[in-house]
DNA sequence: GCCGTTTTCGGCCCGACTGTTTTCAGTCG
């Protein structure tokens, strides 16, 4: 039982205490709990295993008692006994956009209906629009949503969707009476998937913004068109919401769409105390009947009114941030600005598509002080993957360049070595010993046992040749699983060892994750900041590696990367010196 | 079901849009 399928099962409950039509209250803490657990990183079993499981935010007694049984036995008797009450089919109908637990039940109790199969077929034969509360345009949105449900049912990636809202918005910006505009939700707190993009705008004229942004070529289709909110899906699928708020309102309502729900909860808990009340229009104090507007024109304003210093997108999760706030610790975020040089790049002597001198100039363009070059190395067939003879003769060629270009930039020679099978590297010693630099990572056998797996990974650390681990768990969003690794154990062999974990900013990896980022700088674990740049125009990637680094409240002391040339030497020098056969203790 | 320098019981964030209604329920974020 992993600590996903629990935190599944406790959202699942959640699904089916809707509908039940259980208290509310009592859904949204299967729902926080599901959110909390699936943040968390950690394994949930090591959590228990350190009494730690009702520190979790959301978790009290009873929440505890079944994750212990999920743990032990698999199954917990609660979630079986809802099953058996609701045929599975209920809870996909429930995915259906604009169709939620009452209609699910509805339609359950009064028609038998309990798969999107049997809705898209009654709703064909027009068996809906009479009854109670249903009408003809229900029936056809029933049928729409089923559409859209089965052609994007996925997150898009960050990557994807941050471009598109740029778009969205530099469009908006020609074509409407726009104040202010800012994008919000997900996007602004940099998550590594969006699911609807939202974007904020302030205005005088909401009406003809309204209608600009229904009108651009971007949109395939309007949901919902009002006076202050518009919902449209664009040609790939993704649905757009735009809100259009008075300038006065702009910092309440950017807080607002912004989030997290959780996060805003959170916030509005503290604000009631006080004697105030928080929307997307404003802050109010509240005195009886009478509410007298004291704020909200920017974001600044809305956190100084309840009393806790405001903090970045990124971190608004409810992962601690407010508390963290209020005492004074929030993190000195690590920004794009204190990265000094990329260490995990290719070039066309690989796989990459622009050559050493191009990968250096753009580097350099970048205000970067060194780039290391790590193309891969000789059983990486596919990717081209340099062989001895080769790679000796990239490190002449790259010892050759920094001879001519001696001017504050320096070439480092580095390999993307593989780990092979059993742990062992991909080149023998006394090569990588001639590298400045070298990126140990897993591009085959995916599919090991997880001890097997961890045990490779962990082998390959213990090489002091080893600067970092790329992309430690080969994940890659949407398309590839994480190789089955045991996480809470390769962050205390990478502290053991001494060696670095990469954060690599491609869109689709973003590996390390937020979560193990944060618990990986909590061990106290050094990290790379790299963009696996394959051609020139990655390595504007980095904003991305950034955001997640920022979302793990990673500051610029957590990444080696961020040092100049000399201590970044000095600190491979000292780990090369290290044990080469230091064992992490279990 | 969780949670507590206002509470161990009684609270638990707040508003917009749609469609079906004629004052509101359902859904969403």
């Amino acid at each position: 039982m992993t600590t996903h399928h629990i935190a599944r099962v406790f959202a699942e409950i959640g699904q089916l205490l809707e509908l039940k039509g259980e208290n509310v209250f009592k859904i949204r803490a299967y729902e926080r709990a599901a959110q909390t657990i699936r943040a968390l990183g950690e394994d949930l079993a090591a959590v228990r295993a350190r009494d730690g499981l009702l520190d979790l935010p959301g978790i009290g007694k009873e929440l505890a008692a079944k994750i212990g049984e999920l743990l032990d036995t698999g199954k917990c008797k609660a979630h079986q006994e809802l099953l058996k009450e609701f045929p599975p089919g209920l809870l996909a109908m429930m995915e259906i956009p604009e169709v939620g637990p009452k209609s699910v039940k509805f339609l359950y109790d009064t028609l038998g209906i309990d798969s999107v199969e049997k809705l898209e077929a009654a709703a064909q034969a027009g068996h809906l629009r009479d009854l109670k509360g249903f009408g003809a345009k229900t029936e056809a949105n029933i049928l729409k949503g089923i559409e859209r449900l089965r052609k994007h049912h996925e997150r898009t990636p960050l990557g994807m969707a941050y471009p598109l809202a740029m778009e969205f918005i530099a469009r908006l910006r020609k074509k409407a009476p726009v104040t202010q505009i800012s994008h919000a939700g997900s996007l602004r707190r940099m998550c590594e998937t969006i699911g609807d993009l939202d974007i904020l705008v302030s205005s005088n004229k909401p009406a003809e913004v309204m209608d600009a942004f229904t009108a651009l070529d971007l949109v395939e289709e309007v949901i919902a068109k009002g006076d202050t909110k518009s919902s449209i899906i664009t040609e790939l699928g993704m649905q757009v919401d735009l809100r259009v708020v008075p300038d006065d309102s702009f910092g309440a309502a950017l807080q607002y769409f912004t989030g997290s729900k959780q996060h805003n909860i959170h916030l509005r808990e503290i604000a009631v105390k006080k004697g105030l009340k928080l929307s997307e229009w404003g802050v109010f104090r509240v005195k009886g009947a009478k509410e007298t507007r004291i704020g909200g024109k920017t974001e600044q304003e809305l956190y100084d009114a309840v009393g806790v210093p405001m903090m970045p997108p990124e971190l608004r999760e409810d992962r601690g941030e407010i508390e963290a706030a209020l005492a004074g610790t929030l993190p000195d975020l690590i920004t794009v600005k204190d990265i000094r040089g990329d260490c995990h790049t290719h070039t066309t002597a690989s796989d990459g598509k622009s050559t050493l001198a191009e990968m250096a100039a753009a580097a350099k363009a970048r205000g970067y002080k060194y780039l290391a070059i790590c193309d891969h190395s000789q059983s990486a067939r596919v990717a081209n993957g340099l062989d001895a003879a080769r790679l000796r003769r990239q490190i002449k060629d790259i010892r050759a360049f920094n001879q001519q270009h001696g001017d504050g930039f320096t070439v480092l020679a580095g390999s993307e070595v593989n780990i092979l099978r059993d742990g062992a590297l991909d080149f023998p010693d006394d090569l990588l010993d001639d590298l400045d630099f070298v990126v140990a990572s897993v591009h085959d056998n995916f599919k090991l046992d997880r001890s097997v797996q961890t045990t490779r990974i962990v082998r390959a650390m213990e090489n002091p040749r080893v600067c970092v681990i790329g992309h430690p768990t080969g994940r890659l969003i949407g398309r590839r699983d994480p190789y089955d690794v045991d996480m809470d154990y390769i962050i205390a062999a990478a502290k053991h060892a001494g060696c670095a974990l990469e954060l690599n900013s491609f869109p689709d990896r973003l590996d390390l994750n937020d979560a193990h980022c944060r618990m990986a700088k909590d061990a106290g674990v050094p990290f790379f900041i790299d963009t696996d740049a394959h051609a020139v125009e990655h390595f504007a990637l980095i904003d991305y590696g950034i955001a997640t680094a920022r979302r793990a409240w990673l500051e610029p002391r957590d990444v080696l990367n961020t040092r100049p040339l000399p201590q970044l030497q000095k600190w491979i020098a000292a780990r090369r010196a290290a044990n080469p056969r230091a064992k992490a203790k279990r």
